[in-house]
DNA sequence: TTTAATTCCTACTATTTTAGTATGAATTAA
DNA sequence: TTAATTCATACTAAAATAGTAGGAATTAAA
């Protein structure tokens, strides 16, 4: 799981929209402006959360982004890896038939990346977007 | 806690003088064809591992170094955080006064990434050094 | 005393990744 | 018809990362 900007801009943008749930679809310049992340770049990361149906767009004047499904049945983990192309942890590719060290063997560290990048999974498997919003929900109703 | 391969390699490094412990110093040299590892990066991180106290240093024709303290005593986490410089994660500052989005407030996803900050401490706090190369050191008596 | 093997030091550079811009087409509510 | 939007793609700037280069200082061994 690679960790970017652009994950968490991806992370905060749904957030934004789990809390207007209710309030129809949300043009990206609403979050734009409210998360304070560049509207072009906020395009290009939700054209991918598209694709992977986490969220369904309404095109047109009033048009926006809505969350395909429920902010309890979406884990962060879900969010990240739409947007955040590859899965490589620090150069010991996963599925080369070389080792780490272009030798035949592992690396010798090579099993610790790899214990490290399935907590790093697991938490963001445990943790829903509702997880996130809870706590402000109330603020907006 | 920052994670590039350039702590990737100290903690390989690292390993590799842990198997080699009880032969003399180590140098870079050989370090460096083993773990197929430049050696002029070789030697910038082990200035910074010397700087820690973590490794001294023999130098002259037959140095090399040597572990200052022993494997079980060595936390992943102090190999890591001698090499590579900043903690900071994602862009979430942790000390300015703003907020993460520039506004007053902290960014909605600014806990989530402090949790996961502290979970890869964590993880890197309880693993030693030892750990790594138990499997290995009968290779190398 | 010379040589070779090493650490030490610092500056530079190439590559890659990341973040962000720019431009314009397609769609649709008003 | 217009303005607000998504959609699509190409480009670019900035930063981080990984690595190179060159040489000084030290020391064991020949």
């Amino acid at each position: 799981m690679k960790l970017t900007s652009k994950g968490r801009y991806a992370v905060m943008a749904m957030a934004d929209l789990a809390l207007f749930k209710n309030k129809g679809p949300i043009s990206l310049t609403d979050i734009a402006l409210r998360q304070n992340i560049s509207l072009a770049y906020l395009e290009q990361i939700f054209i991918k959360l598209k694709n992977k149906n986490l969220v369904k767009s309404v095109r047109g004047a009033k048009g926006g982004y809505i969350l395909e499904v429920s902010p309890e049945e979406i884990k962060i983990s879900n969010i990240i890896s739409a947007v955040d192309e590859e899965i490589k942890m620090l150069n010991c590719k996963k599925e080369s038939k070389k080792g780490c060290n272009n030798k035949l063997s592992k690396c010798i560290t090579h099993n610790l990346w790899d214990q490290l990048d399935q907590h790093i999974n697991d938490f963001f498997e445990k943790v829903k977007l509702q997880d996130l919003v809870k706590n402000n929900q109330n603020l907006n109703k």
